[in-house]
DNA sequence: CTGAAAGCGCTTACAG
DNA sequence: CTGAAAGCGCTTACAG
């Protein structure tokens, strides 16, 4: 009964813990004999390094703590699923740790990763986080943070990003290449930076093109959610019957709005053209397929974890650690929603 | 710098660190005065008890592993949200780890937990493993193991399921009950305790209501994925061009499968009426909406952790532990899939 | 009511 | 090349 210790082992071979703890490890000042006698007892004994001894010991834990909005989520399962792959492979653990997009929520799970000691955090912050005094105090703690998709400016740490004013620009130059002169955007919320790229994109792509860019045309969504699509489009709808294409902030969010637009009788993409983002699964299988701007989820939490590792490995060695921002590529993927009314344009 | 210690406020008090340990953990043994001294003291000093030498000293770790088959995945995102809203309400950890389905990939998994000392492990096992004696080496370390959803009858150990015989037997009923007279099913692995139990309920409801049971109306999937769901129905369209019906698996196969029926120019629900299962969020956006059977996948995940933490507990105390199983009800969600059929057979 | 001592199982400077 | 000793920070039997 029981784990064998180090001790056992010792015993066993008639040598002292030290070098069997040496050996183990393959120390260079232990001698090849007797490393091959230790691994071998090791083996048969079928020895496991106790890991509470060696965190103590050590004071690491090879964990790490992933802060996100939402579990549910298929953005951010696919990011839960890349950093928990690369972390599995380099014999790190994840803590996964939910926020509901609640700042409150978001600093008491940051309190509960350092009350538990982890190696370090990788955070994507919450809508409504508006400072990032909890983060500052990891920091000072000599914790390395990394953030991704949803950072803040204010944190000097690493970042993984994509470029969400170019993927904006590009999802509305889109609308206007298929013959849309009306665009309406719905945006998320005012303290994402996500939202404010996003909607800065659009505006871009109006002015650039000659479009009026009329506020009155941007529609607010906070939850970001299938019902507040349906709202909002209903919202535009009473508003403005001219609006002939929308980019909408999410595919969700498009998804809601669509299904408002078919209930209505309006065509799209002929009376309304839309555009997404995220590249959901859902976007392909709706109908009409939804045209949507790819966005990076489990490429970004391998990067991100591996980013994290790189900081927590310079440490180690008390190498100079420097912070990189990684922007991962977007990409529009052009399906029904409005594909066909640019067939319409072409053949003018 | 550095963490506070126990140390540090024994010698801030003058006190020993038997003293102030147990004072902060309130031992009635300790004087009332000196209590209340210690934990301001804490409180100044912001003292957190060093983690790590905790779990050494208590051989505990506040942390539970949770294998399961697939992170990017409505239902297995959801058990997982579940189980970690749970776990922190009770100051417990989770680690998440993914099988892919794979049998190799699960047993690494189990071993990886057990070099992590975690104090139990919550599992959905692979439609792929074949034995169980990983489980059983992990319960031969005295670990505690509780089951949910892809469940193995030999392993003896509290479990959390749905009955998905009776399920499967609802989603047959409703589609007789709809007029069908050919109906066919989609099912999953052979290995998969869920699939041949909701194939046992499709078959239970054939016989009962007196229709032909015939294998060869029965297709295998194997990964359950939308892709599959397409290849099925094309199969099933070459096969048999009477089905008027079809109990499918899961509701990403379903989609699949209405996908293909779509693009063939095959009216559902008039021509074939479809009822997944699950009632992921995409069958209710899905055009036609998709019939489905509803299963708790939040609760689930809740009342799993539970389990686990209650057989915990009792192991701490050396009470004796009671394995029960428990079942979750489902039910029948009906929408467009089966909907229009129903009505048309009414009006007769 | 308080405290000295042992020990959880490991790693790492240091001595020989 | 090997090992004795200290110590990571806590908890818990035990003594007083």
């Amino acid at each position: 009964m029981g784990r064998t210790t180090l001790q056992q082992i010792a015993l066993s071979l008639n040598l002292s813990v030290t070098t069997v703890s040496k050996a183990l490890r393959s120390y260079p000042d232990v001698s090849e004999k007797t490393i091959q006698k230790v691994k071998e007892a090791a083996k048969l004994l079928n020895y496991k390094p106790n890991t509470f001894a060696v965190n103590l010991r050590t004071q690491e834990s090879k964990t790490i703590g992933l802060v996100i909005p939402e579990i549910v989520h298929q953005f951010f399962s696919s990011v839960i699923k890349g950093v928990i792959e690369e972390a599995e492979k380099n014999g790190y653990v994840v803590i996964v740790l939910q926020t509901s997009q609640d700042f409150e929520t978001e600093k008491k799970r940051i309190e509960f990763l350092i009350d538990k000691q982890v190696d370090g955090i990788l955070i994507a912050i919450a809508d409504q986080t508006v400072d990032c005094f909890h983060l500052y105090e990891v920091q000072s703690m000599d914790l390395p943070v990394v953030m991704f998709d949803k950072i803040s400016k204010s944190v000097s740490c690493s970042k993984v990003i994509i470029d969400d004013i170019k993927a904006g620009y590009e999802a509305t130059k889109h609308l206007i290449d298929c013959g849309c002169k009306n665009i309406a955007h719905f945006r998320g919320p005012l303290t994402s930076q996500n939202s404010i790229d996003r909607y800065l994109g659009y505006k871009k792509a109006l002015e650039e093109s000659g479009l009026k860019f009329d506020e009155s045309n941007v529609y607010h969504c906070i939850k970001m959610n299938f019902e507040e699509g349906q709202e909002q489009a209903q919202k535009l709808l009473q508003n403005n019957r001219s609006v002939d294409g929308i980019f909408i902030n999410t595919d969700m969010v498009a998804v809601g709005a669509m299904t408002e637009f078919k209930a209505q009788g309006i065509k799209i993409p002929e009376e309304i053209s839309i555009v997404g983002f995220g590249n959901w699964f859902l976007s392909s299988v709706i109908t009409p397929s939804l045209t949507t701007i790819d966005q990076p989820s489990y490429t970004m939490g391998k990067i991100a974890f591996n980013t994290l590792l790189s900081e927590l490995t310079k440490r180690k060695k008390n190498e100079h650690v420097e912070h990189e921002t990684v922007i991962l590529p977007t990409e529009i993927i052009e399906r029904e929603s409005t594909l066909a009314r640019k067939k319409f344009n072409i053949s003018l």
